[in-house]
DNA sequence: ATGGCCTGCAACGCAGGA
């Protein structure tokens, strides 16, 4: 089984660059984030006609995760539970047996800021929440976009980035603590050496120049590790017309 | 990373991203 996970930044601009993608890579599942549009605006359609399934958490402008899927899915949640959270950064789903999350974790602006203590709450939320529904014995997949940098090898130049958002000390922590629940890094356990990123700043022509950053993550519980076959970055997309800023992900599984 | 751009929304600049 082939798991994408992709920030798409808008599915409005990116709705044809993520169909020719799902043509030519055909994974199995796609955990989308940064769709920024509605649940009625989402085009089902599109993805019915290349035959997958698709669940939605979607809000105007800002957030919005989604999951398409050909094998069926089940127990699908959308969001933390209870009031309070209003943006739309969490959807999981059962699909084959394995636990799906995918996710948007908040950006969090600059280190200090009220969003930046927001999103250390929101990998705090993350962790309970997993304790609450998950086990890590269990076949379990989190992916998505982390906004966290986890190791100075994630990081085109990790002097320059030491203690600014994305790569600061609290939110490594952060980040490690819904790790501790059982998770491994997988594209670190395939390739413990490989410096490669999945995103790059849309200015300062850091695609260009190579300035990125690895954020976009697949933690996995050790069931799934067992199974992993490959873990592979599609930078080719990046240099393409109109890219979004996030490259696709794929964590294939026997 | 000194900053540079892109997207959405409702304007004709701003918020937000990372």
């Amino acid at each position: 089984m082939k798991i994408a996970t992709w920030n798409v930044n808008s599915l409005r601009i990116r709705q044809d660059t993520v169909l020719d993608w799902l043509e030519h890579n055909k994974p199995d599942v796609l955990c989308m984030q940064e769709t920024k549009m509605t649940d009625q605006e989402f085009p089902e359609d599109a993805f019915g006609d290349l035959s997958y399934d698709a669940v939605y958490f979607g809000q105007p402008a800002y957030n919005g995760v989604a999951i398409i899927s050909r094998p069926e899915m089940f127990e699908v949640v959308k969001g933390f539970p209870g009031a309070g959270d209003q943006e739309k950064r969490l959807i999981a789903a059962t699909i084959d047996g394995v636990r799906i999350v995918g996710v948007y974790a908040p950006n969090g602006q600059s280190v200090g800021s009220e969003k930046y203590a927001g999103k250390l709450e929101w990998f705090k939320r993350l962790r309970a929440w997993l304790d609450a529904t998950a086990k890590p014995e269990q076949p379990v997949v989190v992916c998505g976009d982390f906004n966290v940098a986890p190791e100075d090898i994630d990081v085109h130049d990790p002097i320059a980035w030491r203690g600014s958002i994305l790569f600061s000390e609290p939110e490594k922590a952060a980040l490690s603590s819904v790790m501790d629940f059982g998770f491994s890094d997988a594209f670190r356990h395939i390739h413990p050496g490989a410096r490669k990123f999945s995103w790059w700043d849309y200015r300062a022509g850091s695609w260009e120049r190579n300035l990125g950053l690895r954020i976009d993550h697949f933690l996995v519980t050790r069931p799934v590790l067992e199974r992993t076959v490959s873990v592979t970055m599609d930078e080719t997309v990046r240099a393409k017309t109109a890219p979004s800023d996030h490259i696709p992900v794929v964590l294939e599984i026997r």
